[in-house]
DNA sequence: AATGAATGAGCATTCATTCAT
DNA sequence: GATGAATGAATGCTCATTCAT
């Protein structure tokens, strides 16, 4: 039933680019039942937005058609219950949220460059208003809802530390890096660009993504402790 | 209708004042309504054991009665409503678990001793299963309770955050560390303590706490990582 | 859950007894949940009203609140579900019914009389107005719900016919009938004393139970037709 | 809006006079909206089978359409509602079931013998699968849809008892048999033919239409019965 | 003071019907 | 003329809360 044609992942868009509108009305005047991507987007788009502001339990079908501004019957083509909905919205949401960031490691410059780079990234992406709350949402329902919460880390988190670990082997391959346990390297170099930012931000306790300053700040900190315990 | 008599929200007695509590014992076996300390403390043990298990939503307030083994009329005398009593479970679950830790940087040995140790009962802390639990729900219900997560946060890390900052601020001006930054230090310190734990465990990547194991190999990792840039 | 406190299927009295009104105030003040026996007589009454206007599928449990003057709550603490409520109601309302005939054929007089006497309370109950509505949702439900076909049949029809072709064996056996096939004979009795009214009530052809008049000429035709076959 | 072809059922024929027919017909091979018979029998067929599986209520228009082939637009435009629907599909069941019966009575033979098939025909008839799936639905629709229970006997039972009846009369005049009340007659021979196996089958105490030896057996003892009470 | 039966607003979900394509 | 996506009123049912006992 899910997640169709999203071919690129990344288009939330709502407003649809005239061209594709173009080649979908050569081909077929109306979709099939459930299968519009331009109406699923909107119902997902909806939904996320009621979601994130009263979590699952308290976000009710009504608020979520009214959002979407698609009728109830309409939403239950789309999506067989509300639990479906709730992960096809993380899952999108998810999507959107990693795209990003996985090219920063090959970019130019010194290793302490680059991970200063990707240190970035991560702490961006991880504090972002959006990711917070989706990850709110995956926390607390994870209880109920086991799967959301290992996929929603297995193509999170897991992914990231894979390409820093991988990046590791390669420098200390290399003669660049003194690098014995690459996956606690990585984990611990994550850590430490996002050091009490996250914490904070889940619990509520800053409620705005820290200022591009902070992060810098914080990442050149990493970056130094980091370089100090694995530099050579 | 919070009548929980707790002034500083450290002191967890529940106990009315010793003159009170005396008349009463001689002079009637029965508490006022809401009052008898060893009911309300029941009761939050079967809500605890419910919301752990199905989270507040899900959670009725009839389970929550028969998990305490008191009635309905009852419950609603000692706590106004669910999420007064929600929020009143949560608060006596933090104090228990925060309880311990604190004295472990008083401990002997040379710094790094002295931090591997506190590093340890964090991570032990942090990662247990009731810890984990109650970080979930908090988590989950930030948006619709923020001070939940406020006070959580503030009774909960901010407080490690503080005695080893504290504790950091002594050891450079003896000299035997160089921070400059001995806040930022100290978060840097307790994410490299539970380096991974913490996110996987939330997420429910990983269904068991770590074991002493696993969590000292991480804590010797962090200690040493962060002696590398912050010891003489 | 059920029914209950019937012990012997005859009590449909939906006015308690002052006695055992009584009898209860004294042992105890108040009925547990689901218990109270002329609540969940109201409830029966309520629900038989609505069911027996709209039948199952039109009758809302909102109209049966209303009709019986209960409230949701209550009712769903009483029935499991709406199906369970209609079983139920079916089965007050065939116990009543059922209840009063089965002593005619002890009655004196000729075995034409009491045979006489007999088919005339059969045709009665069968054609009233209580049991066609009955036997109408019944049937109506029967592809749904096939036990509830197989009690009623069980505990209507297939009783009658015991009765009566036990009579048949003692009239054979004493001299006075020639009976071969007791259970067909029974049948065919029945299905002649109600001769054509039985039908055209169902199918809601003649609007109101046929007279006495009626009935007793039917029946009177019905018991020449059996005794030309089978008496001596 | 029946535009059924049924000429002589009482003329509901709404269907246009034969010579518009045959200029549609010739001019173009498309039928006005609704018009086309072959696709409205193809409706009432899935209908049929829809209904008779789960009856009136529990039955949705979507699945009739999916079991008819066709769109619910069409469907629709066949038929104003689902009421209708199922009005014009027990129509047609009833028509196409009591089709054959009617001339058994002139067939040849001694009136035991004409009456015996006449017996077998009805009890048959009555008793199959089709004919009981219908009269449960028509019987447990009364309440609601009264009409339809009219038509049904009127057009079923009715027409039986009138031919049943014509024939008694015409017996008793040729002083074959000694009948006064031929109509009462007629209803206690269906009675005998059928005896206990329709009230059996429509409560579904027997799921299987009884078999030609049983049904034999049964008219049997009707016809033996009958005559006995009736023969001259 | 304690109880738990009763309440009814609110929920997720279904489905007869319409109407743009 | 046919289609089937969209609609939204209506349903069965739950559960936080109240209040008579």
């Amino acid at each position: 039933m899910t997640n169709a044609p999203l071919s690129q992942d990344s288009t939330l868009s709502i407003a649809p680019p005239a061209a594709e509108e173009d080649c979908c009305a050569l081909h077929r005047r109306r979709h099939a039942a459930g299968e519009d991507p331009r109406k699923r987007d909107q119902i997902i788009a909806g939904a996320w937005r009621v979601f994130m502001e009263q979590g699952f339990d308290a976000a009710s079908m009504n608020s979520i058609c009214k959002a979407a501004g698609v009728s109830k019957g309409t939403l239950y083509v789309y999506f067989q219950d509300k639990e479906e909905l709730f992960i096809e919205t993380i899952r999108e949401k998810r999507l959107a949220l990693f795209q990003e960031l996985r090219e920063k490691l090959r970019g130019p410059g010194t290793p302490a460059e680059q991970l200063s780079a990707y240190g970035v990234g991560v702490a961006k992406l991880l504090t972002s208003e959006e990711a917070i709350r989706a990850q709110r949402m995956v926390i607390g329902m994870v209880e109920r809802m086991p799967e959301l919460g290992l996929r929603f880390y297995e193509f999170g988190a897991r992914r990231f530390l894979g390409d820093l670990c991988a990046w590791f082997e390669a420098e200390a391959q290399a003669g660049r890096l003194k690098v014995n346990d690459p996956l606690l390297a990585a984990q611990q170099f994550i850590e430490l660009s996002s050091v009490g930012f996250w914490r904070k931000r889940l619990f509520g306790q800053q409620p705005n993504p820290p200022s591009p300053e902070e992060i810098r700040r914080c990442v050149q900190e990493a970056v130094r402790v980091f370089m100090a315990a694995y530099g050579c």
